[in-house]
DNA sequence: TTTAGGG
DNA sequence: CCCTAAA
């Protein structure tokens, strides 16, 4: 059983960094996946019940509903959560050190068993009720945690420590709450099985899973496994700030004498500003074209994180893809295993399946070099470039160290399910420099123009040309966003970032890109960046000023330092603001600008519209 | 490199 | 946002 968590961040623009759930959505009540615009992205996270994994395809929705009546008895037990609502995140180990087995307990239920020699159980709510319920409070060893109470209006705790939850307890006491914060308009939902837990039987060193979480909407509570997360692969920041100091002033600056009826230091004396970087176009790649791309890699011109999905974790979902495994077992018992250490675990790989190979070659070529080409292929990327992942059950098992108990793989049933997969190697680099504080929202135009590239391109040979391209599977990243010259919503969306740094940056610290990929056609698309309004105002004010068609001086005057904002982007901007303008709000989409914006954009547009023709003439 | 305009 | 001809 799985349990699920829509997240949502709420972020613009924002690429959350998540190990998408697995694309095969179990008997289609699975959640649907969105088209994630930087939000409403799923996750997953295996939960362990009874020491079983649940069925990935199970629907936590489905279950709970069939079996919430009945009579329970049994955990969902993870050890060392990490909760993290919405904008807050906590991590339990912060407990962990002194209080092990430290709870969320409901007292209004009265559950509060704590098995100190036991892995947690884990429940969560949506924050909404967290944050109304006074009576939520941390217990370790019965003695409640040193948490402040809180008060707040809005219902929606900023409080870290409510952010978690742990309940431990007696699953009765849980159906009481689950009554409890359905009156709240909320759920505390726990794998419910009928059968009895074994409660020795979750490991206990095992690492910690974090689980990140946010109510949605419909108060549907899903989890997230993010452990995968952190083997993540993010692009370096590879768009190289291509800054040209120019010393002399832009001769089109010196000799404009355009005079704007919108304001008067429309000439261009500020001759510093020539002195800054002229262009920050971000076009480090070409982009990629294949004759067997798949359109939809394309057809989503807005974001492409749902093809991410597609090419990345939905492959690794396919049957086909990973290894089958032929599982022969020695299996006399599970628990006679676990206190062996000499049970051995007995493994037979039927075959691995390459990732996806790209070849080029003539139509008038033999077959004789197809094979050859196809070996050279193959042998290249075997050669130092891919390594084994492991899926269970189709997700995949990052965690190296864990044992073959801890993932469940010495189960027979899951063992049915192990797939080995090879796959590019990531490239480990050093995370780029992050503070939790602003500095991280103000400067770091490295996170900025960070990229993801989903694939490895090798390096071509001739001839025939060969293209290889493997997936970095599953590995999606956060590529934060911030618009130096906003300010309000979106400063406050991008601290709610901030404050997931442990998924974040470990999301960034990785490379999807293959550093060995030489291979230029591969260029990844910037992701979307809506403007805020207040961008906005400023490309509006600048244009007022400066006038269409001198797009460098609008981006050296009202946007320098937002590094991923380039001209051609404001100039993109007010091409669209123009069409908005004329439009009627209903066909409008996005972000509504202030009608006295638009209104001013077309004032603009008109009167600069009108000197170019004079100016022609 | 920038501008301009189509996609 | 991307792409690219043209300046």
């Amino acid at each position: 059983m799985v349990l699920q968590k829509r997240l949502d961040y709420g972020f613009s623009g924002y690429q959350v960094p998540v190990v998408p759930r697995a694309s095969r959505s179990a008997r289609g009540r699975g959640p649907v996946q969105k088209k994630a615009c930087g939000k409403n992205l799923h996750h997953i996270v295996g939960i362990n019940i009874n020491g079983k994994q649940g069925d990935e395809e199970e629907s936590i929705n489905d279950h709970h509903r069939e079996k919430r009546s009945c009579n329970l008895n049994s955990f969902a037990r993870v050890p060392g959560l990490q909760v993290n609502h919405g904008h807050q995140s906590c991590m339990l180990k912060e407990f962990l050190p002194t209080h092990e087995n430290c709870c969320l307990n409901i007292s209004s239920v009265g559950s509060k068993t704590c098995d100190k020699s036991e892995g947690i159980c884990f429940a969560e709510t949506s924050s909404r009720v967290v944050g109304n319920s006074s009576c939520l409070g941390v217990l370790s060893e019965g003695r409640g945690l040193d948490i402040p109470e809180k008060k707040e209006e809005d219902g929606l705790s900023t409080r870290r420590n409510e952010r978690i939850h742990h309940v431990i307890g007696s699953l009765g006491g849980l159906m009481e709450t689950d009554q409890r914060f359905d009156s709240l308009k909320t759920y505390v939902k726990v794998p419910l099985l009928e059968d009895c837990m074994n409660l020795g039987s979750f490991p206990r060193g095992s690492a910690g899973k974090k689980v990140v979480s946010k109510d949605d909407d419909e108060n549907f509570v899903r989890c997230t496994q993010l452990s995968t997360i952190t083997e993540g692969c993010v692009t370096q920041p590879f768009m190289r700030d291509q800054r040209i100091k120019k010393v002399s002033a832009s001769k089109r600056t010196s000799d404009f004498k355009g005079t704007s009826p919108f304001g008067n230091d429309g000439n261009c004396n500020r001759r510093d500003n020539f002195f800054h970087e002229r262009s920050e176009r971000m076009y480090p790649f070409k982009k990629r074209k294949f004759f067997n791309q798949s359109p939809s890699s394309t057809s989503d011109r807005g974001f492409q994180y749902e093809d991410i999905l597609k090419s990345s974790d939905g492959r690794v979902d396919d049957d086909n893809y990973g290894a089958a495994i032929a599982a022969s077992s020695s299996t006399a018992g599970r628990q006679s295993c676990r206190r062996s250490q000499d049970c051995n675990v007995k493994l037979s790989i039927k075959s691995f399946r390459v990732p996806e190979l790209f070849i080029e070659i003539p139509e008038t070529a033999t077959i004789g070099s197809l094979k050859r080409t196809v070996m050279q292929a193959v042998t290249s990327i075997l050669g130092d470039e891919l390594h084994v992942g492991i899926l269970l059950q189709g997700k995949k098992v990052r965690d190296d160290s864990k044992t073959l108990i801890q993932t469940g793989i010495s189960q027979d049933e899951k063992r049915q399910r192990l797939g080995f997969m090879l796959e590019p190697r990531c490239t480990q680099s050093s995370p780029p420099q992050y503070n939790e504080d602003s500095s991280f929202l103000s400067t770091d135009s490295s996170l900025q123009s960070s990229r993801l590239q989903l694939g490895v391109y090798n390096a071509s040979r001739e001839p025939p040309q060969i293209k290889v391209e493997s997936c970095v599977g599953g590995n999606l990243s956060v590529v934060p966003s911030l618009a130096d010259t906003s300010t309000d919503n979106t400063n406050a969306k991008c601290r709610a970032l901030v404050a997931v740094p442990s998924i974040s940056m470990k999301a960034l610290a990785m490379v999807p890109f293959h550093r060995k990929s030489r291979n230029p056609d591969f260029v990844q698309r910037r992701i979307r960046r809506p403007f805020s309004v207040s961008e906005v105002e400023a490309l509006v004010q600048a244009v007022e000023k400066l006038g269409t068609g001198r797009w460098r001086d609008v981006k050296l005057r009202a946007f320098d330092n937002a590094k991923h904002r380039t001209y051609v982007d404001l100039k993109d901007k007010w091409k669209t603001l123009v069409h908005t303008a004329r439009i009627s709000p209903q066909q409008r989409r996005g972000e509504p600008v202030p009608q006295e914006l638009l209104d001013r954009v077309l004032a603009g547009h008109a009167y600069w519209s009108q000197q170019q023709s004079i100016k022609a003439v």
